[in-house]
DNA sequence: AAGTGGTCTAGACCACGTT
DNA sequence: ACGTGGTCTAGACCACTTC
């Protein structure tokens, strides 16, 4: 039975939904009602219904009350973490190697989303991401130098890109994109495979209030899997 | 400025730290102090700076105090809906086709994960599903019938066997990962491309309390791509 | 031992959306 | 118009962890 702290209300009402007596798109009482039938303020009940309704359990609408959701839309959280800090956190040793750094002039498909007003300088990557001396994921990067100014200065061989920026240009925003691809020329000699291999690919784009930071593509060597809980 | 929000709140400390004013690593006042800054209550400064650690901004901890992440671990969160919602909310016409179900004896890898016991019934199934009748993914599922007594009743020619569970198997949790792996023969001819072209494959392993319900692969079409904000 | 975050309470006002 | 959830407050007690 419940105690009256939000997580027990939680597993409760996930019983209650569990075991039949809460349908999927029937309403429950209101939260105030629970609250008395729990014997606990509103606030935490509030809190249960509401991180429920986050997991995406419960549909809550002003007025229209509390529902069991019909299609439960199941979320998995990826945690995505430093490369280097993956790879050490499976008791492997890192290390990367940077194969190319230059300022040169992006391909249309790069332009259009890291310099969309023509004006920007941009510095090309191309690393690679080593655990145990075994080569992990290869890394295509495109830098805003407008955005990270002061990374020409950094040695790159000492601290990733990655690294860099997450210490220099915190708290951006972006877009993440997983993907299966064939091995192209660069990944096939990095990885020591067939070109056309299958390739698990990893594409972020982030930006800093709209303005273009870094654009990565990262190739994972073959059998990798990205796990998570739902 | 922020009014006394907690959204507002979380914005401004968000462009605190974006402006250097809080460095990675660092400590910032107690939730107290900041309260009192804000002039907002313990409970609303409480609720902004939680989110914010639930979200990998922010280090908090009892009495060492709260600090500002030094790798934030970006999460991303993905959503992963009913194959035919997904289908439908991109304006295209769900259908799907059972191409095989039978209830056969599991290899010993499925096995290992399925029937744990070895008591269990498990019913097999290949499915394809189909968008604006182009196939968009192809499905290879293990159900324990000792989790879903019912659903041999069930017409999973219309309704698939993945809506089917949500709706009568409620609240499950489980395991999910994502990799790049070839076409195998069977995918490839629902497909029609080559053996060995890269496919984007989901694996779910979904249980009730520690009772397997279902391990399913999904393999997606070629140029799938799965995506999400950060 | 003491400081910090984690949680709960009882009450209040308000925004929203259904009616 | 009104019922529901969304949020905020002021206060309290407690758990954890560092000192």
């Amino acid at each position: 039975m419940s105690r009256a702290s939000y997580p027990g209300i939680k597993a409760e009402v996930l019983r209650r939904i569990r075991d039949g007596e809460w349908k999927p798109g029937a309403a429950i009482p209101a939260e105030t009602d629970l609250a008395t039938e729990f014997g606990c303020a509103r606030a935490t009940m509030n809190r249960a219904l509401r991180e429920l309704a986050e997991a995406g359990i419960l549909d809550r609408r002003r007025k229209a009350g509390t529902r069991v959701s019909r299609f439960p839309v199941r979320k998995a959280t990826l945690e995505i973490p430093l490369t280097r800090l993956e790879i050490e956190g499976q008791g492997l040793t890192y290390a990367h190697r940077v194969l190319k750094c230059r300022q040169i002039a992006a391909p249309p498909g790069i332009t259009q989303r890291m310099n969309p007003d023509g004006t920007a300088r941009l510095l090309h990557l191309f690393c690679l991401h080593l655990a145990d001396r075994l080569p992990y994921a290869f890394e295509d990067r495109w830098i805003n130098l407008d955005a990270a100014p002061g990374i020409l200065d950094a040695d790159l061989t000492t601290i990733s890109a990655n690294e860099w920026l997450v210490q220099n240009v915190p708290i951006s925003d972006g877009d993440i994109a997983f993907m299966a691809e064939p091995a192209g020329r660069d990944t096939a000699a990095a990885f020591g495979i067939a070109e056309g291999t299958a390739l698990f690919v990893v594409e972020r784009h982030t930006r800093i209030s709209r303005l273009p930071v870094t654009l990565v593509r990262l190739s994972y060597a073959p059998g990798y899997r990205m796990v998570t809980s739902i």
